[in-house]
DNA sequence: CTAGGGTTAG
């Protein structure tokens, strides 16, 4: 076929192959020179066959090599075949994509002496072109100055706009093409509900929903997707369940968006159970599916159920991506399978810089601060990666877990001189007041202008705690309190402070202030993952129908705990106070849990238990003595770690 | 033979 043998000729004139007895063109300089005098167009004689050139030109862009594009074209003019309007678009997108704005406006020269711009490929074309090199507004009058009969030039110019952060430019375009009387079409329709996400606002969102409707696109499941998204964005539940129902055609995008939204606003639960209602709707998950639940197990320690779905994932062929396998990484972390998750980081044949995050933060939450301070001196080792402003958070919070306090102040420097959030700040502090070193922690607050920000007085008050300064932990207490008075836990931890101090007076004052201000402290819970369920215990909790059996096995190990030697000590970690009198000293709902644990599972068994508030000394001294005296591992986790208790002692050596 | 859209991990 001579089409085919051509084809297969020019494609050997290529800067790889230097023997090929075409032909090579050795720069790009050369070829400007040539074209910039038009030379070719007046000697060429014209030729039509384009077909085999423009197939040559694409397979260049698709391989990722638009530089050969440019040159094929080159030959092409030189071999006397006029571009037509299918090779300009192919043309001017291999300029663009080898960042060449020279050769882009030759390719505009071109477009004009042939009389192809009232094509539509060719205008899109230019218009990303110029979009690229000189500003969104510029294909904007490209576009206006040619007033195409499609809505793909707008739907691109709306795409420019929103990659540009103007969602309102965008959403104006989308307005001045359903007014041209053009017909809308679901992609446009889908850039404008993106552009309403964009802008957070649910009244332009209903007005593209209503539209939508009138030109019965409404049932498009892209278009469907993108307003459920929109609903999303703007935060709108009942909006985004109406129409999850009412959609009549469902697929893995639509169950992704609503599961992601249920995870996103905490509700990891229903989050699971819409997971599971779409296998059985029979949509298959993908990849994003299981990106998107993997973290409602993560949060909620459900290490079975993330065990689960790693199982299920293996099973059904989804795509092991990176994003994939960073989620696994970060379940298996959080739910307390610190083996597990570098098991998964080890296996990857490629990370990004969230692997390294996950990974570090993940043995910062494990006590081993050091293990992520070598991990993160390791990503420099790897090219490619580059760590950003969360991987110097990760590394910092390591810092602070393992009190490596040089190693931190390096990395903040490092931080602080590229971009640095108030994150970084706090994490700092963290670093400063674990290792005990108040006057520092103080003087570095008030040089970053911090002593106003309520998670660094917070991170503060957590070395006091650990470090028993009372005095400095009351102040940071009574600023907490005057900077932000309706939170009801600083009120709790002052009043435990001043009871610490053995002031039960003021600890009492504090507390009816509390009461005044009708301020509720959060209520502690603790949950255990016992045969695919969650058993869940508040403090003093006597609703669990083995309840009996529970305190009964409480009273026993408080029998022993005492025979040893147990004392209970003052605490200023304690939280819900008027639930506290009553159930101590063994009601508190994490003791519930492990005694729950103890009495349910095999005995070779590691018992996990996950806890929504801090750990109290007095449950953490209880811990490591059940776990010496009934043989078992326990692991604790609450919301800033976990807790390893074995043999009497605890993974954190009582600093947390 | 060409252009535009919706979902993911810290």
């Amino acid at each position: 076929m001579e089409v085919h043998s051509s084809f297969i000729q020019s494609r050997q004139v290529t800067p790889e192959n230097p023997n090929s007895k075409l032909p090579i063109f050795p720069s790009h300089t050369q070829f400007f020179k040539q074209t910039a005098a038009h030379q070719p167009f007046d000697i060429i004689p014209l030729k039509t066959n384009t077909f085999a050139w423009n197939a040559l030109l694409q397979s260049h862009i698709n391989a990722g090599h638009p530089h050969l594009a440019v040159l094929a074209y080159r030959d092409m003019l030189v071999a006397g075949v006029l571009p037509d309007r299918h090779s300009l678009p192919r043309a001017l997108a291999a300029s663009r994509l080898t960042s060449v704005f020279f050769t882009g406006k030759q390719l505009h020269s071109h477009v004009l002496k042939l009389r192809l711009l009232r094509d539509s490929y060719v205008l899109s074309a230019l218009m990303e072109l110029y979009s690229q090199f000189s500003g969104v507004d510029s294909a904007s009058s490209l576009l206006f100055h040619s007033n195409p009969q499609n809505p793909i030039a707008y739907t691109i110019l709306a795409r420019l706009y929103l990659m540009e952060n103007n969602p309102d430019s965008a959403l104006h375009v989308f307005y001045q093409l359903a007014a041209s009387g053009v017909k809308l079409d679901p992609m446009a329709v889908a850039t404008a509900a993106k552009a309403c996400g964009q802008m957070k606002s649910t009244r332009d969102g209903k007005k593209i929903h209503d539209l939508a409707k009138e030109s019965k696109l409404d049932c498009d499941v892209l278009v469907a997707n993108s307003l459920l998204k929109m609903y999303v964005e703007c935060g709108r539940t009942e909006e985004i369940l109406a129409l999850f129902d009412l959609m009549p055609h469902k697929d893995a995008v639509s169950w992704t968006t609503i599961i992601n939204s249920n995870v996103q606003n905490g509700s990891f639960n229903e989050g699971l159970k819409l997971f599971r209602a779409m296998v059985v709707d029979g949509i298959k998950p993908d990849e994003f599916s299981v990106s998107a639940v993997l973290p409602a197990c993560a949060r909620m320690a459900a290490r079975k159920h993330g065990m689960e779905i790693h199982g299920f994932i293996i099973r059904q062929n989804i795509e092991m991506n990176c994003a994939v396998q960073n989620a696994l990484i970060d379940m298996y972390a959080k739910s307390g399978s610190i083996n597990n998750a570098s098991k998964v980081f080890d296996r990857m044949t490629e990370r990004d810089t969230v692997s390294w995050t996950v990974m570090i933060l993940g043995y910062s939450l494990h006590d081993h601060g050091d293990l992520g301070v070598a991990l993160f001196l390791e990503i420099e080792n790897n090219a490619g990666t580059e760590p950003d402003g969360a991987a110097y958070s990760a590394a910092l919070h390591a810092c602070g877990t393992s009190c490596i306090v040089d190693q931190g102040e390096k990395f903040f420097k490092l931080i602080w001189l590229k971009h640095s959030e108030p994150e970084h700040c706090i994490l700092m502090a963290r670093i400063l007041a674990r290792a005990g070193r108040f006057v520092n922690v103080r003087a570095f607050l008030k040089e970053h202008y911090m002593e106003q920000d309520l998670d660094a007085l917070r991170a503060v008050l957590d070395g006091c705690r650990i470090h028993s300064n009372r005095r400095i932990g009351r102040q940071m207490a009574e600023q907490l309190i005057e900077l932000n008075p309706l939170n009801a836990e600083n009120y709790v931890l002052l009043s435990n402070i001043h009871a610490a101090n053995g002031n039960c007076r003021k600890a009492k004052e504090v507390r009816e202030m509390m009461v005044d201000m009708g301020l509720k402290p959060k209520k502690a819970c603790s949950w255990i993952e016992f045969r695919c369920k969650i058993h869940a215990f508040g403090t003093g909790d006597v609703s669990h129908p083995r309840s009996e059996r529970i305190y009964w096995e409480l009273k026993r190990l408080m029998e022993r705990m005492k025979e040893e030697g147990y004392v209970s000590m003052e605490d200023f970690s304690l939280h819900d106070v008027e639930e506290e009198r009553e159930c101590t000293p063994f009601g508190h709902s994490e003791m519930l849990a492990i005694a729950f644990g103890l009495i349910s599972t095999q005995s070779n068994t590691v018992i996990r238990v996950t806890k929504n508030m801090r750990v109290c000394r007095n449950c953490h001294e209880s811990a490591k003595m059940i776990s010496r005296i009934s043989e078992r591992e326990i692991m604790l986790r609450d919301p800033d770690r976990f807790h390893r208790f074995v043999d009497g002692s605890c993974s954190c050596q009582d600093i947390w």
